[in-house]
DNA sequence: GTTCCTCGAGATCC
DNA sequence: CTCGAGGAAC
């Protein structure tokens, strides 16, 4: 006999409320997502079917909401800075030659010290009392913890001596001995408690639980390694002197740090400790060098956030070992097939790796990974797991070599590589359900035509059950085919069908929802909707490339190839395939059938003026790649014949008449020999005129502020969106990439940058903070 | 040769 | 969100 609604719901209740709280607010899930959505949904059906036991502080009430205010916010009076990251020999030496320079002063002084993995945090003195904890939080403001620090009993309470400034404040790092970790778990496993899953995180966790006396249970340590803000007193003219006056006033300072000179000394200290890691009480990711002498540091400066006059040297990525249990193959849109490692999973720098993708065939041979290997997997660049090699050791002897099926493991089509390419393809198109399914996932995605709820599970049911064959098939769905397709679908898999609310009825709300959502998208831009249809090479910015210099789907879809070749950035390869797509009579019907579903495109304009440029006979027969024909020929040629019907009527002597040579004439007319060109040229010629009648002339455009710029993002911007902050930038003229070069204007940071901000340091490119953006945007009219 | 875009991938967060 | 491979454009 099942619980009453009632008692029902209120345990649900509480145990999300319990789960959201562990998760929240001490950093220690208790129990999986998926079990938590499982509870969620449970509660969600069951005060949908009695409404009157909805209360407003329900967990169904607020979903999603993150408990705030269990600590004040604390601004930092002087930021807490990140350090800029060396990977290599070469990037540190980079890094001591740049003070050099700059400081005109040779082999100059460093504090070097191991670098915590922790959680860095501001203590703050008054008269020598502590009176503030704040966690570096964003770095210019943090949570205080004041309460919790007080427990950790390496954290001076009263500070020794007296020559200390009224107001200090320290920085440091809170971590968790790998020791006092050991044995805590240890403990908690044998009392049923709950096991940290890692130093890093035991810290972080503790730091930030709202009861102290949890706090004081456990095992934090503290380490200082710098001095913020300082009022009435004064410190030393050197960092590492200031450490040795930290250490006098009561801080722990690691044993560790060392004075050291030149780049022979940085990298020194970097070998020395890299021994001893594995022999030190605490987790260390690198080493920290400092320029020692205050003067120099003010003279070096910052870039950004980050200091010029400190670097962390970073240990290489942590390796792990595991077992390759399968390789699968996984169809993508375009057909492309990727082997995929089933990985035995396996903790690789904090989180659990059990996949790992092996890019292509090629990869595979080169690395020559085989079913059961025992292989070296890390995170790349700290993130997307990868096998690094096999431990040949440990190889079955009679393991064979891994080769790529030659069928689609899905439709069974067979598997094929183009002449030179690196990727194998599943030769079935749309006929391949993967494929389908990728399509029709692509075409619903967020950037396409963002039909929201449209996820893999509903496009799995609608597809398999034949509901839906062609992206245009979206746009016939009634609420009545999907409520089918649902019935069919939990027949098929033997569930029950949720019960909705007060009539008893199957739940519909999913259905009407995304009935909506199908509605909604139907109001689209053409660069959505070019983007949209999947054609290969045509991504995003291809797609609204195409967009703003033709304006109109119409336009677009009976263009000859060569013709999207105007576009900048679009050659022969990417023409040939917006072509070959539009070529294809399929194709024409799904666009005929989306515009019949009721797609509409909102954003219909004339070709840009731009388009002028080239739009001739002379360039067309250029970028139709006649044999022989060169710019100069097609001038030539040009002069000669007004219209693409003209030369076409021309017998061949009439070329050699416009001046080209007889082989060149006769590989002209070889190629008008053959129907196709003829066509294609033709149409060319009518598609010139049809251009020429509808495109405006060309006028002045004016130039904003960034124009010829190429500016690109990376890391979390707190006050607008990453799309946000493009189109404001590209309104200002800056084209926005993806990834950072020397040509790169300038790179806009964010909080938690990767890569993309250590290239642009290396490269010496300019860095703004998301301040300075704002104030940009701000001064040129992309405000608010 | 350089730079950029496309495409596919995995993990984390909610 | 980020990374890496591959390939297209210039």
């Amino acid at each position: 006999m099942s619980p009453k609604p009632a008692e029902r719901i209120d345990q649900l209740r509480r145990q999300l409320d319990d789960a959201n709280y562990r998760y929240h607010v001490l950093d220690d899930p208790a129990i999986a997502d998926a079990e938590y959505d499982r509870l969620l949904r449970e509660l969600d059906e069951l005060e949908a079917a009695h409404p009157e036991l909805v209360t407003p502080d329900s967990p169904t009430q607020r979903v999603g909401a993150v408990p705030s205010g269990a600590f004040a916010e604390v601004r930092h009076a002087i930021p807490m800075l990140s350090l800029g990251n060396a990977f290599s020999d070469a990037e540190v030496a980079d890094f001591e030659r740049r003070i050099e320079e700059k400081l005109d002063r040779r082999q100059p002084a460093f504090s070097a010290e191991p670098k915590l993995d922790g959680l860095a945090i501001s203590l703050r003195y008054e008269n020598g009392r502590f009176v503030q904890g704040a966690t570096r939080g964003d770095g210019a403001s943090g949570e205080d913890v004041t309460a919790n620090l007080r427990t950790i009993k390496a954290v001076p309470l009263q500070l020794r001596g007296d020559d200390w400034p009224k107001v200090l404040e320290v920085r440091g790092e809170v971590y968790m001995p790998l020791a006092a970790f050991k044995r805590y778990n240890e403990r908690a496993l044998k009392e049923g408690g709950k096991v940290l899953a890692n130093p890093r995180n035991g810290a972080a966790g503790s730091l930030r639980q709202l009861d102290p006396r949890i706090t004081a249970q456990r095992p934090l340590a503290f380490y200082a390694y710098a001095v913020g803000l300082v009022e009435g007193g004064k410190l030393p003219d050197t960092h590492s002197a200031t450490l040795k006056k930290l250490r006098e006033w009561g801080f722990p300072v690691s044993a560790e740090s060392d004075v050291v000179v030149g780049t022979e000394g940085l990298l020194g200290y970097y070998r020395r400790l890299g021994a001893k890691r594995d022999q030190l009480p605490f987790d260390i990711d690198g080493v920290v060098y400092k320029l020692d002498d205050y003067a120099g540091q003010r003279e070096m400066g910052f870039v950004s956030r980050a200091p010029r006059w400190a670097i962390a040297h970073k240990f290489p990525a942590q390796e792990q070992s595991t077992v390759v249990e399968a390789i699968d193959i996984n169809i993508g849109r375009t057909g492309a097939a990727t082997p995929l490692a089933r990985l035995k999973p396996v903790q690789v720098s904090g989180v659990v790796v059990s996949n790992a993708t092996l890019h292509n065939a090629d990869q595979i041979a080169r690395l020559d990974v085989r079913i059961g290997d025992t292989v070296i997997v890390r995170r790349a660049g700290d993130v997307i797991p990868e096998i690094v090699r096999v431990v040949p050791e440990y190889r079955a002897p009679d393991a064979p070599v891994w080769t790529m099926p030659t069928q689609c493991p899905v439709c069974g089509s067979e598997i094929v590589r183009e002449e030179g390419e690196a990727v194998w393809r599943c030769s079935g198109e749309l006929t391949c359900a993967a494929q389908r399914k990728e399509a029709i996932g692509h075409f619903a995605s967020r950037r396409a035509m963002d039909i929201d709820g449209l996820g893999d599970r509903y496009i799995e049911d609608l597809s398999d059950l034949g509901y839906v064959t062609s992206v245009a098939d979206l746009y016939k769905l009634t609420l009545e085919d999907l409520l089918l397709m649902k019935r069919r679908a939990d027949e098929r898999d033997g569930t029950t069908p949720a019960i909705a609310a007060k009539t008893g009825k199957v739940a519909t709300k999913w259905a009407e929802n995304l009935v909506d959502a199908i509605e909604r998208s139907r109001r689209t831009t053409l660069e959505r909707f070019l983007y949209a249809l999947g054609i290969q090479h045509v991504g995003e910015s291809t797609a609204k490339s195409l967009a703003i210099w033709f304006g109109d789907l119409e336009v677009i879809r009976h263009l000859p190839w060569p013709l999207f070749k105007r576009v900048p950035d679009v050659g022969g390869e990417v023409a040939r395939a917006i072509g070959h797509f539009l070529d294809q009579s399929g194709n024409q019907q799904v666009i005929d059938d989306l515009l019949a579903g009721g797609v509409v495109i909102t954003d219909t304009h004339p070709p840009s003026s731009r388009l002028r440029d080239g739009l001739d006979l002379a360039t067309l027969l250029v970028d139709l790649e006649i044999p022989k024909i060169t710019r100069i020929r097609a001038d030539q040629l040009a002069t000669a014949f007004p219209t693409a019907t003209a030369l076409l009527d021309a017998p061949e002597h009439g070329y050699i008449s416009a001046g080209l040579p007889a082989d060149t004439a006769h590989a002209l007319t070889a190629w008008l020999g053959d129907d196709a060109n003829t066509r294609l040229l033709k149409a060319g010629g009518e598609a010139l005129a049809r251009l020429d009648a509808i495109t405006p002339a060309a006028s002045a455009v004016a130039l904003g502020p960034l124009d010829g710029q190429t500016v690109v993002l990376t890391g979390t911007l707190s006050s607008l969106s990453r799309d946000d902050a493009r189109e404001r930038l590209e309104a200002l003229g800056a084209k926005v990439a993806g990834s950072v070069s020397k040509k790169t204007g300038f790179v806009v940071a964010g909080e938690a940058a990767g890569s993309k901000l250590d290239k642009a340091q290396e490269l010496g490119i300019e860095i703004w903070d998301e301040a300075k953006l704002l104030a940009f945007l701000k001064s040129h009219g992309q405000g608010g």
